[in-house]
RNA sequence: UGGGAUGUAGCCAAGCGGCAAGGCACGGGACUUUGACUCCCGCAUCCGCAGGUUCGAAUCCUGCCGUCCCAGCCA
């Protein structure tokens, strides 16, 4: 982690070195979320930025609550965004903090504004606020109110928090520039009047600052020297420093800018992750095929494997979309060195081994982890009747395929050879049972005369296997940018296939007591992890997190 | 002549005047009791384009082109 660099580390060097802004500081940044919403891999980087930056300076990271709009905030988002936070692993220690904290001094700070002539209170209504402020290319004009007194400014801020007037009627504007090319800096309201209850305030206030007003005062409040935010507010930087300029504050933070996430295959939008849950498109915030923290875990996505990614993937500020297929590739990495390795077949077919003795039963050692020989062994049962894959067997093999077919000799893994004698098929063609004849001398799975079996397929004993439910999970959706697709609605590029539900899957039995959050990986298919919702009472359930890279490029076995 | 950013491989991304890191994806090979893992090899004579400065430019200068963001009393 230590060997990363991007360019908020750069300018941070920049800060800290003799004669820089920040000379002699301690580096603290903050992760700042509205409680409005679930967390997804978007804030997660977000978060990893922060908390990994200042970690690397010998910093502190706060974790603050942005809650100064009391209409779209809730309590119920404030504690699973602190679970989220925690799940990923980190730790603002005792500095959890809320924006609504701040509100007195945030509002004393604007009576000075006031009396430094900085701010007004305008009357003029949403409408012809907007009418006034011009276009991209054209100049605002000045509100007619923008001129009055000090004392009378004051009067009237007094009475907005008193509540003397109704929400809309007026707003506390900065006096900034009309003329500005920056529409940001078009005299921006720093108040508004809202009555409702906040979450946290109660019905204490009437009147609630700005993101633009409150967001700069409360860094500085907290002494953040770095407020890394998204590239969507590079724009309101200028307004940021006037607001920390004029505040009467030593601290003065500084706001850098960086590109936020997107991924192919998915959307990141608030507005769309919620729409899907509210339609039920989606079987929640917590669906497995959701990008939210909650869904990343039900699917079995670790707290090392997306911060894994979160450092990876690096900072900068290109508009950038990430390859979903990187995010897999570091969950398996994580999981490989890390799950036990377990058998399940997914869409079962009978074997039959002819040779082997009818109700004799015996037993092999199987290794819980190549990648790791301290995880140790487990023991598997063999009988005559297994379940293997259906797809381990072709009546004709494909060209390249070699997995059981007439003739082949194959290794069921851990056992023993067997030679492939046929099938048994019903009615309308569908193989329904398998047959084959297994090589005695080749218990473990070794051949003593040292001859080659290119073919080792997984398998469960019918006798001892454990059914199961298993959930195959592929993209939400179909295309890699849903957002980009104008003439579409991006819910019409939803995969179809994007779950698969398969009863009836036979699992080894050392899975009968499996409880989540375990993460296996299911030898030669995948990795999956008990799904983390309640099932019925001796029911298993798995939800397939990624599936195991294949190179076979034969035909359909 | 609105303002602010940004263009390095299919996707991320280093690079900060000395001769294009790394990862993902992809292709080939080795190994293999997982067609996994691991390991090799390949994958930008070129850095949006065009000029210029320089012994030397992805890095500096000029011009052009493309893309993204901004007209909430949202954050």
């Amino acid at each position: 982690m230590d060997e990363t660099r991007n360019f908020i580390h750069d300018a941070i060097e920049d800060d800290l070195a003799p004669g820089g802004r920040f000379e002699g500081r301690t580096v603290h940044t903050r992760f700042p979320p509205e409680p409005n919403g679930y967390l997804h891999i978007g804030h997660a980087k977000a978060i990893c930025i922060n908390f990994t930056t200042a970690e690397k300076y010998g910093g502190l990271c706060n974790l603050r609550f942005d809650d100064t709009n009391p209409t779209k905030e809730d309590v119920e988002y404030v504690d699973a965004i602190e679970q989220d936070i925690r799940w990923l692993g980190f730790d603002w220690g005792d500095r959890l903090f809320f924006g609504s904290d701040y509100a007195q001094f945030i509002y004393d700070t604007a009576e000075a504004f006031i009396r430094k002539g900085l701010a007004y209170v305008d009357d003029l209504s949403a409408d012809e606020m907007r009418a006034m402020r011009g276009t991209l290319t054209e100049p605002g004009k000045d509100s007619p109110y923008r001129n009055r007194g000090v004392a009378e400014n004051l009067d009237l801020f007094r009475r907005m928090k008193a509540g003397e007037f109704e929400a809309g009627a007026k707003v506390l504007r900065a006096r900034i520039d009309m003329a500005s090319g920056n529409l940001n800096l078009r005299d921006p309201a720093m108040y508004r009047i809202k009555k409702e209850s906040h979450h946290r305030t109660g019905d204490e206030w009437c009147i609630y600052p700005m993101y633009d007003f409150a967001h700069p005062l409360q860094d500085a409040v907290e002494g953040i020297t770095h407020s890394l935010c998204s590239l969507e507010y590079e724009d309101h930087r200028p307004l940021y420093d006037w607001v920390v300029a004029h505040a009467d504050l030593a601290d003065k933070p500084r706001q850098i800018e960086f590109a936020r996430l997107n991924l192919t295959n998915t959307v990141m939008s608030k507005r769309k992750l919620l729409e899907l849950v509210t339609r039920g498109l989606v079987d929640g915030w917590d669906d497995p095929r959701m990008p939210t923290l909650r869904g990343l875990r039900r699917r079995g996505y670790t707290p090392a494997s997306i911060r894994t990614f979160c450092d990876r993937i690096g900072v900068s500020k290109v508009y950038s979309t990430v390859d979903s297929a990187f995010l897999e590739h570091c969950l398996r990495e994580d999981l490989n060195a890390n799950a036990r390795r377990v058998m399940g077949v997914l869409r079962p077919v009978r074997l039959v081994v002819e040779n082997y003795p009818e109700g004799r039963v015996e037993t092999f050692e199987a290794e819980n982890n190549p990648e790791r020989p301290e995880d140790g062994t487990r023991t598997v049962p063999f009988a005559r009747e297994l379940w293997i894959e259906a797809d381990d067997f072709a009546e004709e093999p494909p060209k390249g395929y070699f997995r059981m077919f007439p003739g082949n000799e194959v290794r069921l893994k851990h056992a023993y050879v067997v030679r492939c004698t046929g099938c048994v098929k019903d009615a309308d063609g569908r193989v329904v049972e398998v047959r084959c004849t297994y090589d005695p001398a080749t218990r473990g799975g070794d051949t003593p005369d040292g001859r080659k079996v290119k073919g080792t397929i997984h398998w469960v004993s019918a006798a001892h296997a454990v059914d199961a439910e298993v959930r195959l999970y592929d993209s939400l959706f179909s295309v890699p940018d849903p957002d980009a697709t104008e003439d579409r609605d991006y819910k019409e590029l939803l995969n179809p296939d994007s779950l698969e539900v398969l009863t009836g899957c036979k699992v080894e039995p050392s899975l009968a007591d499996a409880v989540a959050p375990a993460s296996y990986q299911f030898l030669r298919i995948g990795y999956f992890c008990v799904d983390n919702r309640p099932a019925a009472p001796g029911r298993l359930v798995f939800n397939r997190s990624v599936a195991l890279k294949d190179s076979f490029k034969g035909g359909k076995g």
